[in-house]
DNA sequence: ACCCTGACCTATC
DNA sequence: AGATAGGCCAGGG
């Protein structure tokens, strides 16, 4: 729980861009940051799903948000200190939606993204600009 | 109240 | 190509 009103309105707006994810894909870290207009702080995304309530009763619960469908751009399944099981219970919970799991060969899991077609949910700006984030293999030169 | 860590990302070397 | 450094700011000890 936040301490901060606009820490609070942070994690909400997380809670919100991660709900807004559709069963079945997943996207980034980075990329939720970006949604909810602080492309600066990926790390406190991760912090506000790491403290996403239990509570039911709560706007935002662990049920109500899909706290599986976010990743690392490594699309490698971390884990924190205080939920070691993180990363296999979202491995089970991604499975479960259809996502394919990868296992490292350390016994790291993985999402792999190309094998059903990742795409996440493109900016105002990006949309603008006509970036697809498909095969698009732009060999040099960007316009602009 | 201070200091370090953290479910990370991006740019630079 | 990979490895390192820096930044962001809230949480926890």
């Amino acid at each position: 729980m936040p301490r901060t009103p606009e820490a609070q309105a942070f994690f909400h707006a997380v809670y919100a861009a991660v709900q807004e994810i559709p069963e079945g894909k997943v996207t980034t870290y980075g990329h939720i940051a970006k949604l909810i207009g602080t492309p600066q702080r990926p790390r406190q995304v991760g912090t506000a799903l790491k403290h996403l309530p239990s509570d039911t009763s709560l706007r935002y619960h662990h049920d109500n948000v899909p706290w599986q469908r976010p990743g690392t751009s490594s699309a490698i399944l971390t884990e924190s200190r205080s939920q070691p099981e993180g990363a296999r219970n979202q491995a089970a919970n991604l499975q479960a939606e259809g996502v394919a799991v990868t296992t490292g060969a350390l016994g790291e899991l993985m999402v792999d993204f190309a094998e059903f077609g990742w795409f996440p949910r493109l900016l105002p700006s990006e949309e603008a600009a006509g970036v697809i984030p498909d095969d698009s293999d732009d060999d040099d030169g960007e316009s602009e």
